[in-house]
RNA sequence: GGGCGAGUGGUGGAAUAGGCAUACACGACGGACUUAAAAUCCGUUCCCCGUAAGGGGGUGCGGGUUCGAUUCCCGCCUCGCCCA
């Protein structure tokens, strides 16, 4: 026995213990009350556990470790998002099948986040890739498919040539994969899509209920993007055919001076004029190898070309010409719009760029400088001149149905989620397609469809993914009618398994069914949900949606998966760059007062605080923090750098503060012998003290329920610095301590309360409960000032009326001094917070 | 352009139903211990004037409300994210 806090061997004692005992094992209860404390559950990526991954995972294990105190029937559990491409990746270059790489690195991570003492419930570990759980994504495809919310369609895609799949709309941005940056492009392709818009509005309108970050349900909003307006008709002259628009802005109707089909809209080749066509057919060819994004960019560039033909503006019967134009977009409404350049921005900007009419129709603007969207009274439209815009739409709408002309509707942004993906490691859609176009999904009793085995993971030769090598496995026979059968050679994407993970959570070695409905109705909802925020629009979004339909077909009793969301900030750290714009590893360069320099050169670095990447050399692994200083401090630092919503950079000086933390925390408790000092065992109790440890167990109380971690950490700190220097702790207050420092260092704790004989863990030992009558002081220290400056504080009984207390601060001599011939006109006393003289 | 968030010492940050600005920690400086270093312990550390007592300024900038504003209101600037 050591006298010296060694954390090495303390924490793997008590994670032995902790998995041996299965401590934080959780089975239903219904004499407690459940609490579901749920981390995102990581892609276990070949580069193992980041410094960025255990901060939500260590605040989510401070929650559980203190509710399961508070008498909680915690749930919190861990698994791996399996699928996913570099595994893939490392197949294609290997022949290894994917399943052995992802396999090991799951392996990593599990070792590295047993090392940090987190509490999880190792019983319920899952793994999307398993067999035994992706039985059940294929499953709940099926209920979506049943329910037609799965449906095959030919349409221009997102493409990603560098990745050779398709990604989802929520993947791209900015023409490119949010991931990797790869350049995306449109292409038409046979995909599997899901009917998410199905569920646009109740997605919109339950967010209300949750309680997640404004930032969060705000993105969602945009996201979905709902927005009221008419479908309106609008006849080609001539021809007699009738396109759609959708505005928003039907009151401008009579200000409508041309309009603009998407290249991409199956009518642009067809009305086009003889005289037109060469010009308009080069256009739409060239939009089509334009991205989205190029198309949107250039606000000032706007280009287009007029088709040669009239519509009628079903208002007024007026012909304006139809130009085809790339700003004009297929996937949004009906890829066609009524332009009413008086007021839309873009409208203006095009019409002016190629002469076309602008006409005012709502007064408050001037429309010979730029487009007018606010507000004010119709002009120049007959039907409905001098009314309010909103009265306008109103009245322009209803008079539209009336006349079959068009019609109010919502339109929403949010687009069908394309839900297939051409890649080997993924889900294998539970279908199949018969010789005669008849799909239909596999019975219960074949789930699940396993992935083949291949000895090429890569795409074929002619550009089917890699599921089409397998052609036994592709090619099947129709139980019931005997026809022969192929089944699909695209995969699920990776969201799949993601979407319904904390479900599994609840009952996860469940054959019979993918959770029961007891577990389900007793774990879930999620209580606290904490993950990153770059989730917002993916896996928050999508398994909302799933959920939803989930509970429509009675398999959940709640709308929505999570009742609260926490968003961690990312860590972030100083990287060091020379003048040649090369980065150097932080062991290579030395601090010289206020800049750093280069050890072997003396060159002068720049430093700067940039997200952690290899590339920027600037890489903080969890195991050498663990191997210096241990998990605990590893697990208070990253708690105490900051609020834990905040970006914050690591430093190494970070965690030595919290290391010497905890070795005076270990000292105040243990004597040179080891053991627990003899003082400790036989003080009397201290008011004093007792006060000071009540007011440390009511901070550290709402800092843990507010996720207010880094305070409740100072506050501790406050109470061992008082401690060393007064060591007048008895054995109560040692073991009360123990019990507020357990969620933060639970090692630490585990072994202090060991030694002070207590045991064998403190893991459900009731959480203190601090005394609001001892945290009383007898006197308090009032400041005093004149004019609203600060002159002096005052010491008052605590009971003190307003009067003596104001007799004192104005008979305090420095107070005194500052309204020496002044005649004191107000007198202002906060109670127990402050005086206020106010003289002249 | 619109929406959301942020801006406080050398650094991370604390304090907002309006009431002592800078808790806690890092770094730096000084001291003790040591042959020495590390570790540990003690002290100083917002800025300016002053030996000190004391005084003045100060929470991105400019106004306002108030006895009193980091906190509330108005107008800006900078950064981050989201949407155009």
């Amino acid at each position: 026995m050591t006298a010296a806090y060694d954390p090495q061997q303390i924490e793997l004692k008590w994670q032995q213990y902790w998995l041996d005992n299965k401590t934080f094992k959780s089975e239903i209860d219904y004499d407690k009350p459940k609490y579901y404390v749920l981390d995102m559950f990581p892609y276990p990526s070949g580069d193992g556990l980041h410094v960025g991954h255990p901060e939500g995972y260590t605040a989510t294990d401070i929650i559980a470790r203190y509710k399961r105190m508070r008498g909680f029937n915690v749930l919190h559990p861990m698994g791996w998002d399996a699928f996913g491409l570099p595994a893939e990746r490392h197949a294609v270059r290997t022949g290894e099948h994917p399943a052995i790489i992802t396999n090991s690195n799951c392996d990593t991570f599990r070792r590295q986040i047993q090392r940090l003492g987190l509490s999880y419930d190792w019983d319920r570990e899952i793994n999307t890739t398993d067999p035994k759980y992706y039985k059940w994504t294929q499953w709940i495809f099926s209920v979506l498919y049943d329910r037609g919310l799965a449906y095959e369609i030919e349409a221009p895609v997102n493409w990603c040539p560098a990745l050779n799949t398709v990604l989802a709309n929520e993947e791209v941005k900015d023409g490119r994969y949010v991931e990797t940056g790869d350049p995306v492009e449109k292409r038409p392709l046979r995909q599997w899509m899901l009917k998410i818009t199905a569920y646009a509005e109740r997605l919109l309108h339950d967010l209300d209920e949750l309680d997640w970050p404004e930032g969060i349900k705000a993105m969602q909003r945009e996201w979905i993007g709902r927005s009221e307006g008419a479908d309106v008709n609008f006849t080609v002259q001539g021809s007699g055919q009738v396109f759609t628009v959708f505005t928003t802005r039907p009151d401008t109707l009579f200000g409508a001076t041309y309009c603009v089909l998407a290249p991409e809209h199956p009518l642009t080749l067809e009305i086009v004029t003889e005289e037109q066509k060469e010009a308009v057919k080069a256009y739409v060819d060239a939009a089509a190898n334009k991205s989205a994004q190029d198309r949107m960019k250039d606000e000032k560039e706007k280009t287009g070309v007029f088709t040669g033909s009239y519509a009628i503006n079903p208002v007024n019967g007026a012909a304006v010409p139809i130009w085809t134009a790339d700003y004009v977009l297929a996937e949004y409404g009906y890829g066609a719009i009524m332009a009413v350049p008086a007021h839309d921005t873009r409208d203006y900007e095009f019409a002016r760029r190629f002469e076309l009419p602008v006409i005012e129709v709502i007064s408050g603007g001037d429309i010979e400088k730029e487009a007018w969207i606010g507000d004010g009274v119709l002009v120049n439209s007959p039907l409905i001149d001098g009314l309010q815009v909103d009265a306008a739409k109103k009245k322009i709408t209803a008079w539209l149905e009336e006349k079959g002309l068009g019609q109010g509707t919502v339109n929403y942004k949010l687009r069908d989620w394309l839900f297939s993906r051409q890649r080997y490691w993924g889900e294998p859609f539970p279908l199949i397609r018969l010789e005669d176009g008849t799909i239909k999904t596999l019975p219960m009793k074949d789930l699940p469809l396993l992935l083949p085995e291949l000895d090429d993971y890569r795409p074929t030769a002619d550009g089917a993914p890699p599921l089409a090598r397998a052609k036994e496995w592709m090619t099947t026979t129709d139980p019931e009618t005997g026809q022969s059968a192929i089944r699909e050679t695209n995969t699920m994407p990776q969201w799949a398994g993601s979407c319904w993970y904390f479900l599994r959570f609840c009952d996860p070695t469940n054959d019979e069914a993918a959770w029961s409905k007891e577990a389900e109705e007793y774990w879930m909802p999620i209580d606290l949900y904490v993950g990153g925020a770059e989730h917002a629009v993916l896996h928050l979004l999508y398994s909302r949606f799933w959920h939803k339909v989930l509970y429509d077909a009675g398999y959940v009793h709640t709308k929505e998966p999570a009742t609260k969301l926490f968003n961690q900030g990312m860590i972030l750290a100083y990287s060091y760059k020379d003048s040649q714009g090369k980065y150097h590893y932080p062991e290579e360069v030395e601090r010289e007062g206020d800049h750093w320099r280069l050890k072997s050169t003396g060159e002068i670095v720049e430093t700067q605080i940039e997200k952690m990447s290899k590339s920027r050399y600037n890489v903080v692994n969890p195991d050498d923090v663990v191997k210096s200083c241990g998990a605990d401090a590893m697990r208070l630092y990253e708690m105490f750098m900051g609020p834990l919503d905040r970006d914050k950079p690591w430093t190494d000086e970070g965690v030595q503060g919290v290391y010497r933390f905890l070795r005076r925390v270990w000292s105040a408790f243990i004597a040179d012998d080891g053991a627990v000092h003899s003082h400790i065992l036989n003080n009397e109790s201290d008011t004093d003290l007792l006060r000071e440890l009540h007011k440390t167990i009511k901070a550290v109380t709402e800092g843990i329920e507010s996720l207010s971690f880094n305070t409740a950490i100072a506050r501790m700190m406050e109470f061992i610095n008082v401690i060393l220097k007064t060591p007048r702790m008895n054995r109560e207050m040692a073991e009360t301590f123990v019990l507020i420092l357990a969620p933060f260092a639970p090692h630490m704790a585990e072994e202090l309360w060991e030694k002070l004989g207590q045991g064998p863990t403190l893991a459900y030992v009731p959480w203190p409960a601090f005394d609001e009558a001892l945290l009383v002081e007898d006197s308090m220290e009032i400041p005093v000032q004149v004019l609203g400056k600060l002159r002096s504080r005052i010491t008052v009984p605590v009971n003190a009326s307003q009067e003596d207390i104001l007799a004192a601060a104005k008979a305090d001599p420095k107070v005194a001094g500052h309204l020496d011939g002044k005649t004191v006109v107000k007198e202002i006393y906060v109670p127990g917070k402050m005086v206020n003289l106010i003289a002249k």
